[in-house]
DNA sequence: ATGCATGAGGG
DNA sequence: CCTCATGCATA
């Protein structure tokens, strides 16, 4: 009877939204600019030649799979996992499908272009991959279930069916910094350090509370921030991991500084309110790139992040997965390089 | 903890 | 189409 849950974020953000708000953006755009290697270079370059260099980058990365171990089994594995509508422990599935949200900032630039290449009879054969990754872990400190100690107030909250907008966004919360700019500065230096610190204590004080990621993700929208519902286990994770872009990393920061503050307080009156929530909705499907394939594409990313259009199909085509696929790993590629490249300079 | 995916917003 | 912020599904 009660199916619907809880999660949900919506609420569009009405204030943050501007222009740029916050001075990081500025800075952070800069920075971002700086880190990248010439983009109109490198289009006017590959563009040249980018076959023969996506042919080598292929042969490199086969012959570097030659060591490998054996994988008898086929490249693209889709699954599909019918819907296990069993309401889990504690995961708040969310009810509809997504909500997707304002984007805190939002500010970007880009002109590059496609140069469109033909395709190439690269020899792609990953004879026998295998891949020996290992998934390490330790402890799985993330459990599903866990006490519910939360702040006071229940969680959920609404109840939409419309997958929409969301906003977790926050936005300015411009800490101004000591930056030295003097009037008009809308700079304000996130500092890194700082947030790095700020993590580690973050992590260790959820942990101390006994709340899990999903739990802080869920419970952020009881804090009724405006603009501010509630969060997945995997950005909380990101979170404390460090592994959100800069900017996202600044705006979240004094959302969950405020949560902590308030977890603990609930924590000093002994309040306790699990909650529970049980819905099942439709599953996504997460296409599961093969080992080899992502060499390959790793190849191609290397000498190539942005490939036009037409070259993302002939990728696709070659390693036998959908346009698509390809074109998001691109996209994510190009995100997780970027906070590398950060991490990185910093 | 992460990989692949969705979608808003901007061009 | 891209970038970004996020999230579901997974390993």
């Amino acid at each position: 009877m009660m199916s619907m849950n809880s999660k949900q974020p919506f609420s569009v953000h009405p204030i943050l939204h501007e222009p740029k708000y916050t001075p990081l953006h500025t800075s952070s755009e800069a920075i971002r600019r700086a880190c990248l290697p010439t983009p109109s270079l490198q289009g006017n370059i590959f563009a040249g030649f980018d076959e023969s260099l996506l042919q080598r980058a292929e042969a490199l990365a086969a012959v570097d799979i030659v060591a490998q171990k054996s994988h008898p089994f086929k490249p693209d594995a889709t699954y599909h996992t019918m819907t296990t509508m069993t309401s889990m422990t504690c995961t708040p599935t969310s009810s509809s499908g997504h909500l997707h949200h304002p984007s805190v900032l939002t500010s970007h630039h880009h002109s590059h272009h496609q140069p469109s290449q033909g395709l190439e009879g690269d020899l792609l054969d990953h004879l026998t991959p295998g891949l020996a990754l290992g998934a390490m872990a330790g402890p799985d400190v993330c459990s599903a279930a866990t006490h519910g100690a939360h702040a006071h107030m229940s969680a959920i909250n609404h109840m939409s069916h419309h997958h929409h907008a969301q906003s977790v966004n926050m936005h300015a919360h411009n800490l101004a910094s000591h930056a030295g700019l003097g009037s008009g500065g809308v700079e304000a230096e996130p500092d890194p350090r700082e947030l790095e610190s700020f993590a580690e204590r973050f992590k260790q004080r959820r942990i101390k509370l006994g709340v899990t990621q999903a739990d802080v993700g869920a419970a952020l929208a009881n804090l009724k921030i405006p603009g501010v519902g509630c969060l997945s286990q995997s950005t909380i994770c990101r979170f404390e991991s460090l592994t959100l872009s800069h900017n996202n990393m600044v705006a979240l920061k004094p959302i969950l500084e405020a949560w902590l503050e308030e977890a603990e307080r609930a924590q000093r009156e002994k309040m306790a309110k699990p909650e529970i929530f049980s819905g099942a909705d439709k599953k996504r499907k997460r296409t599961s790139i093969a080992a080899p394939e992502k060499r390959s594409l790793e190849a191609y990313f290397a000498v190539q992040p942005r490939p036009s259009s037409e070259k993302i199909a002939a990728i696709a085509e070659k390693l036998d997965l959908k346009k698509n696929v390809v074109r998001v790993w691109f996209c994510n590629q190009r995100q997780k390089q970027k906070r590398m490249k950060f991490s990185a300079t910093h």
